[in-house]
DNA sequence: ACAAATATATCGAGCGCTCGTTCGAAAAAC
DNA sequence: GTTTTTCGAACGAGCGCTCGATATATTTGT
């Protein structure tokens, strides 16, 4: 029932979307090429980035992890902002794609969709980890039009809490004096998972736990009945 | 009852600190000019970074913003990640001196005192806000030393928190089926008032109201009972 | 089937520039 | 007159980025 029927992403699944949306700024031709050596720039990339941010990541230092010469790295963008831009519209890219077309089954009770949405976003941001680290970090940093995309991401992410929170109000399954903000709240609680990974590795919480959690705490902020053990033993069969 | 009656920290109070914890890289003499300009340069330096990010930031960018001269800044600081340092402890510890010592009237009982720790907590990052700010988005990038301080400070402000939810459930004002983890998602819901904050001011919400949604998330996922309207009058009078 | 010719991909030294940092002289304070 | 503070030009290192040369794959001519 919530658990993701989504596809999630792989690495080359998003390489090769990567190389579709910015052919213009990829100088090489074949595909099979141009895939292979984009997962080693961005996965290089996505982890110098996340460990010093991505300012402090040198081109030189880029080159040296990747295996690709700095020539080699000018042929798939044309500027390092542009590398910027290709990994941040990526993200956006990705939880639209995940968020946006709910299936049928879950559609029909706002509660299902609410669940829904948090087990879908926590799993897409733990897909694409290093990604949505990267997207949070460096987001703030960029000029006016990146940063204006981020934002109505954002938004957009929050537009799909609030529209199925309102119609769950509507109908009587969440309590009338629900907090106004709470779509704006939910976020938070979905992302900590990703911008606090290690402390959560270290405390050997499990995705399912962590899930369940949050859909708890919002279960109980909207004044709806939270899950049962059968409940959960029908969704998690793991 | 939950309104700070702790003293929140001005300009002055903070520069007077960084100049006392840093005294050895600090070389001018004279107190009353050193607080001035360290007023001046951390002002812009905040400003700054928070606009386009610390490594962004180059020492002329600073230089020009707060009108003390390259030379000159390097009195106050011997080197760039020193600057980044004496801002970092400085939130750090303006945490431990607010939250670590609640008021002998809220320690009674654990509701009490999880209601001050949010309210607390959540106007200090207010007064403090381009400081809190910079050390959330700066944190991450710097070498081991100061990393390992800041996931210090931040699983000490955790455990205010796992203290009094443990001591809650212990004497029955919590259910004993909240989330063990309540204290750790606590926190993202206090830090989306400083992060998000330029969202908040555009949808017009006031600290106040904020406070009390949080407040009322954390109780109900407690399943202890939300904050009446007659509490809501006494402790917000304004 | 095999060279020659072309197209494609890869390389890394070198460009102009800005960075963090220094230091000796000028100015201000006492 | 001495100490303290302020200044900004100058330095070497490292930045993002370019470009001519080289290596590899594919097509073509016979």
């Amino acid at each position: 029932m919530t658990t993701a029927g989504t596809h999630l992403p792989t690495t080359e699944d998003l390489c090769r979307s990567v190389l579709e949306n910015n052919r213009d700024s990829i100088s090489i031709q074949k595909p099979e090429f141009a895939v292979r050596k984009l997962a080693l720039i961005l996965n290089a990339a996505l982890e110098l980035s996340n460990k010093k941010g991505f300012q402090a990541m040198s081109l030189r230092d880029l080159s040296r992890a990747s295996g690709v010469s700095m020539g080699g790295l000018y042929s798939y963008f044309d500027s390092k902002d542009t590398l910027l831009k290709m990994i941040l519209s990526e993200v956006t890219g990705a939880v639209e794609a995940a968020l946006g077309e709910p299936p049928a089954e879950v559609r029909q009770t706002p509660r299902d969709h609410l669940l829904w949405l948090i087990d879908t976003h926590i799993r897409l941001t733990e897909a694409m980890l290093p990604w949505f680290t990267f997207s949070l970090m460096e987001a703030k940093n960029f000029p006016a039009a990146e940063r204006r995309q981020a934002i109505d991401s954002e938004e957009l992410t929050e537009s799909y809490f609030a529209e199925v929170l309102a119609r769950g109000q509507q109908d009587g399954s969440f309590s009338a004096d629900m907090p106004p903000l709470m779509a704006a709240l939910t976020k938070p609680l979905l992302q900590d998972w990703y911008v606090k990974r290690a402390k959560y590795r270290r405390r050997k919480v499990h995705i399912d736990s962590y899930i369940a959690m949050v859909q708890n705490i919002v279960l109980a902020a909207c004044g709806a009945a939270t899950r049962t053990t059968a409940e959960k033993a029908e969704s998690d069969p793991a």
